[in-house]
DNA sequence: CTTGACCTTGGATTAAACTCCAAGGTTTAT
DNA sequence: ATAAACCTTGGAGTTTAATCCAAGGTCAAG
């Protein structure tokens, strides 16, 4: 049993979150005390893990909601109602990690190109990873925009570079 | 070569999100006609196909940009901190693939349960499913809060079950 | 028995990501 | 040659998902 403030550090939200999902109905304490707080449950725990996960993998709280609906209520579903939406969900979430492995794969290979070694230096994008990944051509593309917006690019590298001492490098 | 119209439909988006990404520094058309028109190359496309597959998978545009900023402009950056940014990004990326591969799991594992046979219809939830699917658990969860709002689960429905005529079980 | 760290509610504010509108210029098809 | 269907800019409005604030109640420690 958990209060709202132990179970939002618990998984790294603030209670206003908490509340937030109480208020549109993803969430709600499974009771409350005699003073009126909010009382979680390790099943309400398992629910939020839940909204959490979906929610980093890109579902709106909308679909979460929708995931979470997925219940066979007899008066109101037909079976078939419900298993044509579980695959609908399926085929999303297929998707979605199909296109994650083609990310991973740029990535990788981003990875690799970038420091195996320095004369490859100018080859060092993404996009020409991405590109390079999936069709392999002959044409090199000549001009290539630079991305202007670099501001929060240095915090976050600031971060990543204090995070890890691992940048060994070219 | 394409206008912003037509490369919004190509991609399934307005022109309008077109020219609020533009804005933002996440694409802008490589020229203009003399009329001052946007015209989008084919390496826009590309790029814009990035873009949506990273907010598809739920990557933020700020993330987005920081992902297309990943060049080696050695002015800048060292090598190390592109590195050590890449390696944060393929973590990221590793971690949702994860959390995808117990949703797809679950939902399958939800899917067969649900069709199997009439007599397991109330442990058709998908909170049930992960659970059943982490833990191997002997106690089982009594009480089960419904979700209160289906007003676009209905909708939803609609639209799944208009789709695809394959809803063939019970 | 009070101080500080919690909690309650309701309502206002924020940030991100669009989305729409108005007023006007351009292209294309009949 | 003119209407329909595009496009331009600037700015306002909307939705989603929090996040903050104010005024007050609860609880454990010293």
């Amino acid at each position: 049993m958990y209060r709202i403030g132990e179970l939002a550090s618990l998984c790294e939200v603030k209670p206003d979150t908490l509340r937030f999902y109480e208020k549109h109905g993803l969430l709600a304490p499974s009771s409350r005390s005699e003073s009126g707080y909010r009382v979680y449950s390790d099943a309400d725990l398992s629910r939020l893990k839940f909204i959490l996960r979906a929610k980093a993998v890109g579902f709106s709280l909308n679909e979460i909601t929708e995931l979470l609906s997925i219940e066979l209520n007899k008066a109101e579903w037909a079976c078939a109602d419900v298993k044509g939406m579980v695959d609908d969900k399926l085929e999303q979430v297929s998707a979605k990690i199909a296109e994650l492995l083609v990310f991973q794969d740029s990535l990788k290979r981003l990875s690799d190109a970038c420091c195996g070694g320095p004369e490859s230096a100018e080859h060092c994008s993404i996009l020409e990873a991405l590109e390079t990944n999936r069709q392999v051509q002959a044409e090199h593309h000549a001009g290539f925009t630079p991305v202007a917006d670099n501001k929060n690019l240095k915090a976050s590298l600031a971060i990543s570079a204090a995070n890890k001492g691992k940048s060994s490098c070219c």
